[in-house]
RNA sequence: GGGCGAUUAGCUCAGCGGUUAGAGCGUCUGUUUUACACACAGAAGGUCGGAGGUUCGAGACCUCCAUCGCCCA
């Protein structure tokens, strides 16, 4: 324990020490710009770009520029449509890790795309004041110096918790803005703020006085580390090692014995009866005897009672309705008695008789021993169960007999499950809703009091004269009932969970009506992980149907859990996490923010490695370069030398491929499917734009004779180059912004730049088909040298042949492009000409290439990849003439499935006869 | 015990009724081609966990089985 302390004092030091200053971002409220757009002045002094891209300086000097800019904040005054996100506000105790990371990135990428197509965007951010969590860490640190809580009193500790948040509670939202968060920092709220509290206080009072909140004497789950109530959801049932020991249990007449089987035999000193199942024939003449409970020597009841599973051990349950929920609702039923022996502090009671004092597990030990001793030990055999601990420390949590305060919250579950049958939220992916409906039906009263110090403590108040419970928005002097003055408030704190359900209309202004909760509630999207579903999502769902009788938001996103490469749960013990701020101090934050996008697939949890990250990090550098190269490009460049009927085939492809891609992006982005949206921007920027448009327009880039066709192809490729920066900027805030402010005709901010639209004027069907002809005689032409190591620097001719006069004239006119990409010395088009006996052949759909080889030909060599070629033809064909000689597909299937099955057949035929005169050809050179 | 999900190329994953399957990384072969070797060109690699069924057609839909993971009792 002593260690972990250490460790996380040297950890909290080193971030104040070092992290902090790195970080220092500076927050203020101004719109007004304070600093002068600061890359105009680089553009100028530093024309060409770095080699490699460096992200640190340039994450730095953008995200002050935003911040100073005010591009983070709505405009109120705006008619434009609202879109809202609440944060799911991180502990104060937090510091990032991926979980975060791929939450606010996410949540980031929303929020930047709906900013950019206009919308009146605020994503609302802030703390959670973490009750049990925060208060646990300053708890240890008050021990180091050897006290409690209760040395300091509950004054002067609140006072401390609020210093130690004060200090260290902002790290979390300074690693948010290193994430490129572009919260609305200015609306910060914390869920102890006045506001806030003043919220919980009005929600608390109404509820109380509709009667859906009550204060009474319930079986709880209770951590004796934590000194506190939890409810249901905090406790985690994990596996463990355990023992069943079967018992004996005498009769009260007679030498007879009954044996009982535990888990847990501490509890049987509060065991106030013996249940059998009714139906069970060897225990049909116990029922309505009685037997001694040893160690107590007290008399106790046999009952009989369905519960009880006849196969488990021997049939015979002990109950103890004090500490567990099943024996505590059988004790109900028979009206049995509750005698608590093991307290709050987790020590044996006065009830315990001989055991009070000790230890639960102690009293275990003891017990165990003292039975043995008696020969009523019949054996004992390993069992492995689960068992519940507090999720905030792993004790195991006691099940105890208490007095709390409730909310009766069926009846606000009933509004929850119809809002999303309804789909007045959406759940997404949907398969979500089923666990949300299963947990909703099941729902159980929640306790909410908590016997902490650090939380909104309960605004109820016991009348010492008589007894009775006032509980208002203000604080009382008298007491409701009896008018008395000796008042005493509760001494409980509510459920953290409490204040977060209210989050997403307390921090818009309720209880007040702001103009914020009237323009953003119901907010658009909520974005989170399953692990909150019924924690958070649920109870934000039933109060804010509840006091704003409206849903609190749209769409709720549920996002996977981020795991190692073996698929386990990062965490600290077992060393596998990987810290999202070194990731970015090593790769920079778009690296990493696209890794997230392009792995966060629906309904699939992300196993991240390092290698991943630097591989977008390889992407990165590519766009960099992409960039490097139009800015290079771009001397006598005139914006207005767009003419469109002055494109050529190059660009009138590139220009409809963008337009596809931006249509893709749009829809992934609305669909919430991240990766999809990341994976059409790689292809296309990578594999389109630099692998094919770059390369093919180089030379007109580079040539000075004519003008006019450089001119267009300087815009064309500034157009697209811009227009994929600004698809790309949600994900990679920082690059796109960097390499936008440099490209001509940008002002302002990308941030707040309009996403592209589909200009379905430019989607060219036509282009796209020639220009993929084109691209597969240049891929046709190299896979020919590359299998026939023909060098690179060998400059070729090649010879096509074409079938039809629309294949030749594409090819024709575009022979430079051919001749350029596949390193050709010269190109001859025909649509009849005599073959040539020694070249290599490739056939594409549209025509046959001949590539001459000066100097020896391997003949054999090539005969052997003609045939390769060749046998996948046939299989193909074999496969499709199967599907048409079937009757019931030409019949059943329709007809234009049917039409381009027959299409293929005959190209493939036609390719066939090609391939097979190119082989025999070459057969006559061999021999 | 109840529920949910996964199983596709060496690895991580897309694809969820219509070319006997795609990407990234990795592998192999070439290449100092004036944006990028964090690159370029080319290639190899899969009977889509197994068995039945529905369908003209099935990684894709249904049933069962196996293995793994998660949630709730």
């Amino acid at each position: 324990m002593k260690f972990i302390w250490h460790l996380e004092f040297v950890i909290w030091h080193y971030i104040l020490t070092f992290v902090i200053p790195l970080m220092g971002f500076e927050i203020n409220n101004g719109f007004k710009a304070r600093n002068s757009n600061p890359s105009k002045k680089d553009f100028m002094e530093k024309p060409v770009l770095e080699k490699t891209y460096e992200p640190h300086e340039v994450e730095k000097k953008w995200y002050q520029y935003w911040i100073d800019q005010g591009y983070f904040k709505p405009d109120m005054e705006s008619s434009a449509q609202p879109y809202c996100i609440v944060i799911p506000p991180p502990n104060i105790t937090g510091s990032l890790h991926m979980g975060h990371a791929l939450n606010n990135t996410l949540q980031d990428i929303l929020i930047r795309y709906k900013r950019m197509q206009g919308f009146k965007t605020l994503w609302q951010c802030g703390t959670d004041h973490a009750g049990i969590a925060t208060q646990n860490v300053v708890e240890r640190e008050l021990s180091r110096g050897k006290k409690t809580r209760f040395d300091l009193g509950r004054e002067e500790f609140v006072r401390r918790v609020w210093k130690w948040k004060e200090e260290f509670g902002g790290i979390i939202i300074k690693q948010l803005m290193r994430l490129g968060a572009s919260c609305d920092w200015s609306r910060e709220r914390f869920t102890m703020d006045e506001g806030l509290s003043r919220a919980v206080r009005e929600v608390f009072v109404s509820l109380y006085k509709e009667g859906l909140i009550y204060r009474g004497k319930k079986l709880i789950n209770w951590c004796p580390r934590c000194h506190t109530a939890l409810s249901d959801l905090e406790v985690e049932h994990d596996e463990i090692d355990g023992n069943l020991y079967y018992i004996k249990y005498p009769s009260k007449k007679g030498k007879r014995f009954l044996t009982v089987v535990t888990t847990r035999p501490e509890t049987m000193l509060g065991d106030t009866a013996v249940a059998v199942n009714p139906l069970d024939e060897r225990y049909r003449e116990w029922i309505g005897t009685e037997v001694i409970l040893p160690l107590m020597n007290r008399p106790i009841p046999v009952i009989g009672d369905e519960y009880v599973d006849v196969q488990f051990g021997t049939g015979a349950l002990k109950i103890t309705p004090a500490h567990d929920p099943n024996d505590f609702e059988i004790g109900k039923k028979h009206n049995l008695d509750l005698i608590k022996v093991i307290g709050e502090d987790g020590a044996m009671t006065d009830e315990a008789g001989l055991y009070k004092g000790l230890d639960r597990f102690d009293a275990r030990k003891r017990i165990l021993g003292d039975l043995k001793a008696q020969g009523l030990l019949i054996k004992t055999e390993p069992y492995r169960h689960f068992v519940g601990h507090c999720y905030r420390c792993k004790k195991i949590v006691e099940p105890n007999l208490s007095l709390q305060w409730f909310v009766n919250v069926q009846p606000l579950a009933e509004k929850a499950i119809q809002a999303v049958e309804k789909g007045e939220t959406r759940i997404i992916p949907a398969t979500w809703e089923k666990t949300y409906f299963e947990w909703m039906n099941n729902i159980k009263d929640w306790c909410i009091s908590r016997q902490i110090w650090w939380g909104h403590r309960i605004p109820a108040w016991y009348c010492k004269q008589c007894e009775g419970i006032t509980v208002e928005r203000e604080d009382p002097k008298t007491c409701s009932h009896c008018g008395s003055r000796e008042l005493e408030q509760d001494s409980d704190v509510l459920d953290t969970w409490f204040s977060s359900a209210l989050w997403p209309f307390s921090t818009l202004g309720w209880p007040d009506k702001t103009r914020e909760l009237a323009t953003f509630y119901p907010t658009a999207c909520l974005v989170t992980g399953f692990d909150i579903l019924f924690f958070w999502v649920a109870r934000m769902m039933m109060m804010g149907l509840k006091f704003m009788g409206k849903v609190p938001f749209s769409d709720v996103y549920i996002h996977a859990l981020v795991r190692d490469l073996e698929g386990q749960k990062m965490s600290k013990s077992k060393g596998n996490v990987i810290d999202p701020l070194e990731v970015i101090d090593k790769f920079g934050t778009d690296s990493f923010r696209f890794t997230l996008a392009a792995m966060a697939a629906q309904g699939r949890d992300i196993r991240l490695a390092e290698e991943r990250i630097e591989g977008y990090r390889h992407f990165v550098n590519k766009i960099w370069n992409a960039a490097r190269f139009v800015l290079m490009n771009i001397d006598g460049y005139n914006p207005d030398g767009f003419d469109k009927a002055a494109l050529g085939l190059e660009e009138r492809w590139i220009l409809s491929r963008m337009n596809h891609v931006i249509g893709s992006v749009t829809t992934a982005l609305d669909e919430y499917k991240f990766n999809d949206a990341a994976h059409h921007l790689y292809q296309f920027l990578w594999h389109e734009y630099c692998d094919w448009y770059l390369e093919m327009v180089k030379p007109a880039l580079y040539q000075k004779e004519n003008l006019q066709k450089r001119t267009t192809v300087q815009c064309c490729m500034v157009r697209v180059l811009k227009t994929v920066i600004e698809l790309l900027h949600p994900i990679m805030p920082f690059l796109t912004e960097e390499i936008w402010q440099k490209l001509p005709l940008a002002s302002g901010s990308i941030t707040v730049a309009p996403f592209p639209k589909v200009n379905s004027g430019e989607i060219d069907t036509a282009a796209e088909t020639n220009m993929e002809m084109i691209i597969k005689a240049v891929t046709a032409v190299r896979n020919v040298r590359s299998e026939m190591n023909v060098p690179p620097s060998g400059r070729l001719h090649v010879d096509v042949l074409c079938h039809g006069e629309a294949a030749k004239e594409n090819l024709q006119n575009h022979a430079g492009i051919i001749r350029n990409l596949a390193g050709l010395k010269s190109l001859a088009i025909h649509t009849a000409f005599q073959k040539p006996p020694s070249a290599l052949a490739a056939v594409i759909d549209e025509a046959e290439l001949f590539v001459s080889l000066e100097g020896a030909v391997d003949f054999a060599e090539e005969k052997r990849r003609l045939e390769k070629e060749m046998k996948k033809i046939l299989d193909d064909l074999e496969f499709i003439s199967r599907k048409l000689a079937n009757r019931d597909f030409l019949s059943r299937a329709p007809q234009e499935i049917v039409e381009k099955e027959k299409d293929k057949a005959k190209m493939l035929k036609e390719k066939e006869v090609r391939l097979r005169e190119n082989i025999d050809r070459i057969t006559g050179m061999c021999a």
